[in-house]
DNA sequence: CAATTCGGAATGAATATTCATTCAGTTTTG
DNA sequence: CAAAACTGAATGAATATTCATTCCGAATTG
């Protein structure tokens, strides 16, 4: 599409820094304003507002409102990714390997709130397209490989792996949900005994 | 639904059932396209249009496009309600309330799909008036009361009340927007076993 | 009972507003 | 100074809301 930046020219250049700059401006405004109201609840103008350029900017940097919300979300799911990567590695056993994604999970709506909102609060897939979708997909993948491994080993319930994941995902989600609707504070200690529960839906009994 | 008469006013009349009718199919329509595109993705000549009605005859049943969301959400949550209170009387053991709970939730899910996902896949708050949230509150109590009795007869972790009922309940919705993602199948099995699973969630381990 | 009148519910075209997108003019850059 | 980037007012499409008019059932009349 639009922006470039990385190219052949080893010159970055104060214009193409600048340039940087406002995209990353325009989108952190979308993400906020989108994860506040929802996509169709802002106006894009306001966002442009925010970012603290002119409307028609915005258009130099994205093809339309869709455009960007897309690129909004591929930014938060990318960023999800690299947390739920970490120390992720096929080592160690399998509740050692759940503490590090519940940690980076945790680690990831600590330090991204408004992502993690925008993420989870809404229905995207009306104006997903198809590389969204396919972002949206990797993220899960490392959870469900950790699902089915444990599965084999016996560690894990005999349950399709995509519906233990839901519900953990869901119980984490539906936590910090209700954290930010003012039922709940979520806490370390919260935080860690959640983490023991939710290892327990996991875990098969022995 | 078509009977007249009977009544305790003087007038039940054709006309005054029609309108019952109207004032029933506006709000139907309002919650399918509420619930499929989102408060802000919705035009009002487009709910009128469902409806089978002219766009003005919304506006002699609600003030504004926000009161008829209010008006739909309230009656959602409080078919929720309805069907949360069955068999829920203290009596009985923890664990067979929890069955009627789960029970409960599973039936409001697959009998109103559409107040499901409206009720659990869009973000509210921004145009909750008070007594919708008044609503929201209520239908917690009995859950919560749920979790509190549970905890001083023992049966029950020793975690906020709040942060308990949090977790189970995004773990079942986190079940239910997977189907509807088509990630997995909530079958009656896998509702049971997620129900045993859940339940082992606010079981305090004996 | 048929004919006539009447109240107010219902309508949808008209209005006022909001909003995505464009573009003519201005500023910045190299 | 030419080219590119930027701007925000202008545009037109979409949308919430209004209101002058129609329409329907019921009350009244003869």
């Amino acid at each position: 599409m639009t922006s470039e930046s990385s190219n052949s020219k080893p010159t970055p250049s104060r214009r193409e820094s600048a340039a940087q700059d406002k995209y990353a401006r325009i989108l952190k405004a979308a993400l906020e304003l989108f994860a506040e109201r929802g996509f169709h609840g802002t106006a894009v103008p306001e966002v442009a507002k925010r970012a603290g350029v002119g409307a028609g900017t915005i258009y130099r940097y994205f093809d339309n409102k869709e455009a960007l919300v897309n690129e909004v979300f591929r930014s938060s799911k990318t960023k999800l990714k690299g947390y739920l990567i970490e120390n992720i590695s096929g080592e160690g056993g399998i509740r050692e390997r759940f503490h590090h994604f519940w940690q980076n999970l945790v680690r990831f709506a600590r330090d991204n709130p408004v992502d993690f909102h925008f993420l989870e609060l809404q229905d995207h897939q009306p104006y997903l397209d198809a590389e969204s979708k396919k972002i949206e997909l990797e993220v899960l993948v490392p959870i469900w490989a950790l699902c089915v491994q444990g599965m084999r080993q016996g560690d894990i319930k005999e349950l399709e792996a995509e519906s233990l994941m839901a519900l953990v995902w869901g119980a984490f989600v539906g936590l910090m949900k209700a954290e930010s609707m003012g039922y709940t504070k979520a806490t370390n200690i919260t935080l860690e005994k959640a983490e023991e529960i939710c290892w327990e839906m996991l875990a098969s009994r022995h």
